[in-house]
DNA sequence: CTTGCATTTCAGAAATTTCTGAAATGACTG
DNA sequence: CAGTCATTTCAGAAATTTCTGAAATGCAAG
């Protein structure tokens, strides 16, 4: 059956945007499908509703399989495949993010401490950039694992604190008189 | 002249990341070049450095400016345009974040909204997924919007407070209580 | 076994993105 | 205002990515 007006623009968008997120138009719309599906929907639904080929669909299935972003399910006397997007939204967040995280920043943290046991190269500032900008995502990785460790209620309180998180900061590491100019 | 090796491999690593990190291989280089280099660049420079062509150094250079992410110098008595990236990490931190936001995030967020204007489309489900997703990227890009107040000082007390930031939330909060199980 | 789906693989086709060389534009200088 | 140098534009070439149809694989049931 085609796709309802409402499925069909979320999921032409997704696509349009795929390209930005690191991922392909088919598996953007895949996901998008899913996502606004109540059921578990099987390849051949998916192809049928996108109007691309059955082995389009199975790499794009393939691939979302290797984000992480869908779960497989089976229904009794059917042996087909049916897939979902998981219920909890910020279990979908934390899921890309961890993704992400994985494929754009721990190959080039890598990479940059492989650089800095190379030993000193005779060229103090390229060295000082590196080391810097390795401990920027060190930082940053520091502060990312902690908000993975949170509960999803502890993060909704963060992200939803407002104004208050610059006095909280101040509080608890007591030092606020150092603060004066912005940024 | 030719790159040292380890701006030789500094560079080809940030091209090989360039496709995931949504630009592409030589806007990566030149990105890696300018960030290494203590001196300001000209586009014949990068060129040769680089074994590219002059117009794929111009475009790259005119993407990189439309990523705010290098800036444009001039020396006395020289007419050619050079190019650096700014000294300050989280300068450069801020600005890909918000850039990403804005080419990532954004066009979603206005689409959903969009959509929601429609007004009912007779499918419950999809609807409710759709004002989810909408309301989770406005608490998250709210929550983005406080980082951003920050200053630079503030935000490296946040990121290093370590597991200390738990109890910080709930003390913020006040409803300690309500939490148990984890995630 | 072998039949009947369901899924995956994969080589080539199609589409898209990136890159180049040449020409055009711009802008300063004498 | 002609000459020089720097940069940009752009059409086509090259490279890469995506997509398809056909064949191969897997697997459960008879």
């Amino acid at each position: 059956m085609p796709l309802t007006p409402l499925h069909q623009e979320f999921v032409l968008h997704f696509g349009e945007m795929g390209s930005r997120w690191g991922i392909n138009r088919t598996v953007g719309q895949i996901y998008a499908l899913l996502f606004i599906s109540s059921e578990p929907l099987n390849a051949e639904t998916i192809t049928d509703a996108l109007g691309i080929s059955r082995s389009n669909t199975s790499m794009g299935l393939k691939e979302l399989q290797g984000w992480n972003l869908v779960r497989l399910k089976h229904l009794p006397g059917d042996r087909r495949d049916y897939f979902t997007t998981p219920d909890d939204l910020w279990e979908i967040v934390r899921t890309i993010v961890a993704e992400r995280k994985k494929r754009e920043i721990d190959p080039t943290l890598t990479k940059l401490r492989e650089l800095e046991l190379q030993g000193p190269a005779g060229d103090d500032y390229a060295e000082a950039r590196i080391a810097e900008l390795r401990e920027m995502i060190e930082m940053m990785t520091g502060f990312y694992a902690e908000m993975e460790r949170l509960e999803t209620e502890r993060l909704v309180k963060l992200m939803t604190l407002g104004g208050r998180i610059a006095g909280l900061i101040d509080k608890a590491t007591g030092l606020f008189p150092t603060l004066t100019k912005r940024n």
